[in-house]
DNA sequence: CACCAGACTTGGCCGCACTTTA
DNA sequence: TAAAGTGCGGCCAAGTCTGGTG
C-alpha cells in the first residue's frame, strides 16, 4: 500500500453505472486537482461529500439492499452506528482514497477520473477502506472489476558447476540438465530422514528416470548406487555463502523482493487494490506428504505459463504472460475468486492464486463464517435436544447420524469426509471413524461408560482421548460395532453429505464444521470471563492465553515440542532464579535501610529506604513477568495457539476483551494479524457478546 | 445417489530476519 | 560482536463443502 497515492473518489467502490452518476462532477474535481494543489483541502472537503454521496446513490444499484443472513440485528446495529461515526470523521479529517494502482484501467467511463492524486497522498496517511461498512454483492458475483498481472515464476533451473560431481557406482557422471535438476531436488533433503525411507525412494526413482535421457536410464537402474553426496554439500555450502553475504548485498536481494511484491503482489478488485496471498507459483520439487503419504517422493513438476488459467475482468488490462509463451486460457469469472490456477501434477488438484486475507473478499467470508456460529448459537439447545432424542430412534441410520453428531458437538470433531484409498495417507474425521478408532470401557477407574478415541485425524495428527460419554450413546456404540471387523466403519451408514443434509434442514448454512467454530469461539468467551480478573497486564494476558489453550486443546491443535525447547526453558529458569536472588538481596538492603532510617531519622536515610522500596518492587514486578513467561510456555509445549486464533476464535470477542480490560490490542494480535481483524477491531466494542 | 471437479478454508512446519543475550 | 533465542510469514499440504452430471 505504499503507493502513497490513491485514487480518485468515483473510484471508491464504483461500479460501471456508479460512476455515471458522478462523471462530471468528478472530472472536474480532478482538474482542479492536478491544477491546483494547494487547494487540497478544499478538494478533500469536496471529496468527502462526493465519496459519501456516492455510496449512498450509486453503490446500491450494484449491491443489493438486502442484507444478507449474516447480518444479525446486532451487527446491523454496529453497522449502523459505525457508518455514522464513520461519516462523522469524515467531515473532520483527512481522506484520502485507496486505491492506487498506476496501472489500472476502469471503465471507459471513468478512465478520466483516474490517476489524479499522484501529488496527494504519500506523507497522508491513508485511510483503510472499510469494506464492512458497505453493502455486499448478494446475485453471487464476487467482484465487478478484476486487474492483476499474472503469478511469479519460479526462477529457471540453474545447472550445477561442472566440478559438483553425481557419482554411480563410485563412478563420476555427467547428468542432462533435466536428469540433473531432479537430481538436485533428491541431493537436498538427503539430510532428512524420509529419503531413507523405501515408498519416497522407489516413488523418487521412478518419477527421476522419467526425465533422463535413454541412455542415462538405462545406466542408472539402482538408487543405492546413486551418489549425491557432493551435491548436497554443494548446496549446503550455497546456503552459508548466502548467509555470509554483506550487508549491502542482502539488501539488494530484499530490495528485489520488495519491487517483486509491489509490482505481483496487488491486485485491483473493484477498485481497491488489494494484497494478494501467494502470486508466486509453486517451484517444482520432491512431494513430501504429511505422515504416512503413499505419493511421497513422486516429482512435482515445474508449472509453466501454458498451465494456468488467469481470471480477469474482461475490461481489465490483461496479464502478459512471459515472452514467448502463452497462458492456457484467460477467463472472466466474476463467481470466484481467485486470479489464476492451475492443476498439480501429485493429486490432480487445482492450486489457487488467491488475495490475503485482510483483502475485502476473504473478510467478507469470515465474518460471515462467525455470524453463521453465532446463529448457531441461538439454536444449539433445540439442536442438541434433537439429536438426544435421536438417540432413540428406531432406524439405524438416525442413529448413528445423532452419536456422530454429538461427537462433533461434543469433541470438536472434524466431518470427516471419505478419501480415496491410496491416494493420501490414512487418516479420518467423524463421520469415516473406523471400529479399529475407538474402544468401549463400560467400567473405567471411577467412571462410567468410557470411550476411548485414537486415530490420525487431518494432518495424520494423532487424535487421542477418553471421554464418558452417556449411557444412551454407549449403547448405541456397542451396537454399531456389532459384528464387524477393525476396518470396517463405524457409522456404515453416514456420510458427511448425508449429516450435512440434515444440519442445513436444523438451521439454513449450518454444516459440521460449524460446530468447530461455534464450540471454539463460545469457550473462549467463557473461559476468557472465568479467567481473568483484575490484575496486572502480563497476568491478563496469560490468561488469555490460557482461554486461547483451552480452545486450541478441544480443537486438538498440537504442535510438536519445539526444539529448543528444554534448553530455553532452562534459561528461562536460572534467569528466574537470578531474579530471585536479586529480590532477596534488594530486600535485605531495604531492610538495613529501614533501621538505619529507624536510627537516625534524618531525611537523606528517609530518601534511602524510598529508593529501596522502589527497587524492591521493581524486581517483583520483573520476577512475576518472568514466572508468568515460565508458566506459560510450559503449559504451551506442545500445543499450538495459532490454527485456532485465526481460523476459529471469533475476533471481536478477542478485541472487546481488550477493550473491557485496557489491554493494547497489539498485546493479542501482531500486525498481520490486525490487518485480517481490521473489521472486528474496528467494530467491536467491550460490550459484544459472541 | 455415487462420483467428481472445483473452490475455498484450515493446518503444521521451517527458514529467516530480527532481537536479545553473553 | 557473535551466538542464541524468537516470532513471523511463507510454504504447501490436507481438509470441508458445493454443485453438476449421469
Amino acid at each position: 500500500m505504499s503507493g502513497g497515492h490513491g485514487h480518485g473518489d468515483s473510484q471508491v467502490n464504483s461500479g460501471p453505472k456508479g460512476s455515471d452518476t458522478h462523471k462530471h462532477k468528478d472530472k472536474h474535481k480532478d482538474k482542479d486537482h492536478r491544477h491546483k494543489d494547494h487547494k487540497k483541502d478544499k478538494e478533500r472537503e469536496k471529496f468527502k461529500h462526493s465519496n459519501s454521496e456516492h455510496k449512498e446513490h450509486s453503490e446500491k444499484k450494484h449491491r443489493d439492499k438486502e442484507k444478507l443472513k449474516h447480518s444479525d440485528g446486532s451487527s446491523d446495529k454496529h453497522r449502523e452506528k459505525h457508518k455514522e461515526k464513520d461519516r462523522e470523521k469524515r467531515r473532520e479529517e483527512k481522506v484520502c482514497c485507496v486505491a492506487s494502482y498506476s496501472d489500472i484501467k476502469p471503465k471507459k467511463k471513468t478512465k478520466d477520473k483516474k490517476v489524479t492524486e499522484g501529488k496527494k497522498g504519500k506523507k497522508e496517511e491513508e485511510e483503510k477502506w472499510k469494506w464492512w461498512e458497505e453493502e455486499r454483492y448478494t446475485d453471487g458475483s464476487k467482484w465487478r472489476f478484476l486487474e492483476h498481472k499474472g503469478p511469479v515464476f519460479a526462477p529457471p533451473y540453474e545447472p550445477l558447476p561442472d566440478k559438483v560431481k553425481f557419482y554411480y557406482d563410485g563412478k563420476p557422471m555427467k547428468l542432462s540438465a533435466p536428469a540433473e535438476e531432479v537430481a538436485t531436488f533428491f541431493a537436498k533433503m538427503l539430510d532428512h530422514e524420509y529419503t531413507t525411507k523405501e515408498i519416497f525412494r522407489k516413488n523418487f526413482f521412478k518419477d527421476w528416470r522419467k526425465e533422463m535421457t535413454s541412455e542415462e536410464k538405462s545406466k542408472i537402474t539402482d538408487l543405492n548406487k546413486c551418489n549425491f553426496s557432493e551435491i548436497n554439500e554443494y548446496f549446503k555450502a550455497q546456503s552459508e555463502a548466502r548467509k555470509q553475504m554483506s550487508k549491502e548485498e542482502k539488501q539488494k536481494i530484499k530490495e528485489e523482493n520488495e519491487r517483486l511484491l509491489q509490482e505481483y503482489g496487488f491486485c485491483v478488485m473493484d477498485n481497491h487494490k488489494e494484497r494478494i496471498g501467494n502470486f508466486r507459483i509453486e517451484p517444482p520439487g520432491l512431494f513430501r506428504g504429511r505422515g504416512d503419504h503413499p505419493k511421497m517422493g513422486m516429482l512435482k513438476r515445474r508449472i509453466r505459463p501454458e498451465d494456468i488459467i488467469i481470471n480477469c475482468s474482461k475490461d481489465s488490462k490483461h496479464p502478459k504472460p512471459p515472452p514467448g509463451t502463452k497462458w492456457k486460457e484467460v477467463r472472466h469469472d466474476n463467481k470466484v475468486t481467485w486470479l489464476a490456477s492451475w492443476t498439480e501434477n501429485i493429486q490432480g488438484s487445482i492450486k489457487y492464486i488467491m488475495l490475503n486475507p485482510s483483502s475485502r473478499i476473504k473478510g467478507e467470508k469470515d465474518w460471515q463464517k462467525y455470524e453463521t456460529a453465532r446463529r448457531l448459537k441461538k439454536c444449539v439447545d433445540r439442536i442438541r435436544a434433537q439429536y438426544r432424542e435421536d438417540w432413540k430412534s428406531k432406524e439405524m441410520k438416525i442413529r448413528q447420524r445423532a452419536v456422530a453428531l454429538y461427537f462433533i458437538d461434543k469433541l470438536a470433531l472434524r466431518a470427516g469426509n471419505e478419501k480415496e484409498e491410496g491416494e493420501t495417507a490414512d487418516t479420518v474425521g467423524c463421520c469415516s471413524l473406523r471400529v479399529e478408532h475407538v474402544k468401549l470401557y463400560p467400567k473405567m477407574d471411577d467412571q462410567e461408560y468410557v470411550v476411548e478415541f485414537d486415530f490420525l485425524g487431518k494432518d495424520s495428527i494423532r487424535y487421542y482421548n477418553k471421554i464418558p460419554v452417556e449411557k444412551r450413546v454407549f449403547k448405541n456404540l456397542q451396537l454399531f460395532l456389532e459384528n464387524k471387523q477393525p476396518e470396517d466403519d463405524l457409522f456404515d451408514r453416514l456420510n458427511t453429505s448425508i449429516l450435512n443434509k440434515h444440519l442445513q434442514e436444523l438451521m439454513d448454512g449450518l454444516t459440521a464444521k460449524v460446530f468447530r467454530t461455534y464450540n471454539a469461539s463460545i469457550t473462549l468467551q467463557q473461559q476468557l470471563k472465568e479467567l481473568t480478573s483484575d490484575d496486572s497486564i502480563p497476568a491478563k494476558i496469560l490468561s488469555y492465553n490460557r482461554a486461547n489453550r483451552a480452545v486450541a486443546i478441544l480443537c486438538n491443535h498440537q504442535r510438536a515440542p519445539p526444539k529448543t525447547f528444554e534448553k530455553s526453558m532452562q534459561n528461562l529458569q536460572s534467569k528466574i532464579d537470578e531474579k530471585q536472588n536479586q529480590l532477596s538481596a534488594a530486600r535485605k538492603q531495604l531492610k538495613a535501610a529501614k533501621a538505619d532510617h529507624k536510627a537516625s531519622h534524618d531525611d537523606k536515610s528517609k530518601k534511602a529506604v524510598e529508593v529501596k522500596r522502589k527497587a524492591v518492587q521493581r524486581i517483583e514486578e520483573q520476577l512475576m513477568k518472568l514466572q508468568v513467561q515460565a508458566t506459560d510456555r510450559e503449559e504451551n509445549k506442545q500445543i499450538a495457539l495459532g490454527t485456532s486464533k485465526l481460523n476459529y476464535l471469533d475476533p471481536r470477542i478477542s478485541v472487546a476483551w481488550c477493550k473491557k480490560w485496557g489491554i493494547p490490542i497489539e498485546k493479542i494480535y501482531n500486525k498481520t494479524q490486525r490487518e485480517k481483524f481490521a473489521w472486528a477491531i474496528d467494530m467491536a466494542e467491550k460490550d459484544y457478546e459472541f
